[in-house]
DNA sequence: CGTATAATTGAGGGATATCAAAACCGGTGG
DNA sequence: CCACCGGTTTTGATATCCCTCAATTATACG
């Protein structure tokens, strides 16, 4: 409620207006519902569990900064990390059994209740915002798939680089890299959890790409120095 | 709008009905509202695209009998299903851009556009009916969480043990079987292309799943005579 | 400086793919 | 009834990818 003033603080826009603008312009009622969501922030330290103490079923949460991921852990130990949020992704917490809402590093999330009423408004209001959130979310469910063809039918080499052009377009869509570098925050164990392979075999897959300059990684920060060669290592289909 | 009636000369309930109904019991506007989707019924045989000639982008079909799929192909011939449709399930056919859905048997399917606008209703009608499919919703997408686990971290053998408990399941909740049998119209390519393995894994796995009695496969249908060494085989988790 | 975590390297084995051929099976036509 | 046919299943042999185990080195952090 405080905060429509605040929220202008920030002199860049937050990385989910970005990326609903990419879909569909919004008006000013839309940004503003956006915006909103700033209340109840709360930041998860890296390990934690995104979920806050007593969450209801129905909460949706706003990734403001850091990433996290949505794992599922077997009786005996191995993890599988089925899908990762960046800045301006939202967090369902509803379909809770089994899976568990992870921070990959130090993550801040707000309460995305404003979006969630806008989007419910019975009145004709909004339907631009309503537009841009049906296309993003057909967007996140293309995702899911591609991340199953991954895991299903790609060699770990491939893997790896299309993990990246995914991450790295995903970024650029929410107004947060150019499509050549991007914040790169995974230990190589993380990255053997998303792709269903184990860390050693990662570790060589990663030395492989970067001796043969497909990708550079210092620093935090990964770069994609020809991304042509990189999608054609990565099986990368363009389309969605 | 003609078979309101004629729905129900099927003695039986309809899958869909039944699944909607193991949820949230529906009041009688709901159940008509389900079953009034019979409408602009066609038949695509075995091999064929399920999608109507000139699909609009937001069609939603339902399936009536026979099974079908969710294909990504990849340009070097490299399929993966991402999704296994069963008679009861709701195909949405919008998310197109580089997947297709194909007929793995010959499939009915019938225009879901009454449920669909039953359930955008303005008013407070169809509330029951509103909440089941949230739920069924809300299933659907742990079942593509757990496809994911299936490729990423489990072996050929615990893959095609666990997807035949999936199946077995989805067919229980659909009112087609009572949990030890069921249809199995799937060539050994399909399963391949289901579980991310080559055919003649398939066929190794298979037959040692059957050499140990964990499956029975004869004349089209599949047994499972003890639930309990399947799943104890298909790292299966049961909660959801 | 010392400790913990992450990255790297090497060796060896197991799981799964690939290739090629043979057996099986339901349908079709002579 | 038989021969034939395409598609499916089955089998064997071999290659490769990726995993596991174990140890070493680098990096971050107090």
């Amino acid at each position: 409620m405080l905060n429509i003033i605040n929220a202008g603080i920030d002199a860049r826009a937050g990385p989910l207006e970005h990326k609903l603008q990419s879909f569909a312009p919004l008006q000013t009622a839309d940004l503003e519902a956006v915006r909103a969501c700033h209340d109840d922030l709360r930041t998860t330290p890296a390990g934690m569990d995104v979920a806050p103490p007593g969450a209801g079923p129905d909460v949706v949460r706003l990734v403001v900064s850091g990433w996290a991921a949505r794992a599922r852990v077997l009786r005996d130990g191995r993890r599988q990390l089925v899908q990762i949020f960046l800045p301006g992704d939202l967090i369902g917490l509803r379909l809770l059994p089994g899976s568990s809402v992870i921070a990959l590093t130090p993550v801040r999330t707000a309460d995305a209740a404003p979006l969630a009423t806008a989007l419910k408004a019975r009145n004709g209001a909004h339907a631009r915002l309503r537009v841009a959130w049906e296309r993003l979310e057909a967007l996140r469910q293309q995702q899911l798939l591609d991340h199953l063809v991954r895991l299903g039918r790609l060699s770990a080499y491939e893997r790896t680089a299309n993990l990246i052009l995914d991450l790295m377009d995903r970024h650029r869509r929410a107004g947060l890299s150019d499509g050549t570098r991007m914040p790169w925050p995974l230990t190589q164990e993380m990255v053997a959890d998303v792709l269903g392979l184990s860390i050693v075999h990662v570790n060589r897959t990663l030395q492989q790409l970067r001796r043969e300059e497909l990708i550079v990684l210092r620093a935090g920060q990964l770069i994609v120095p020809d991304r042509v060669r990189l999608a054609q290592a990565a099986c990368w289909e363009p389309a969605h």
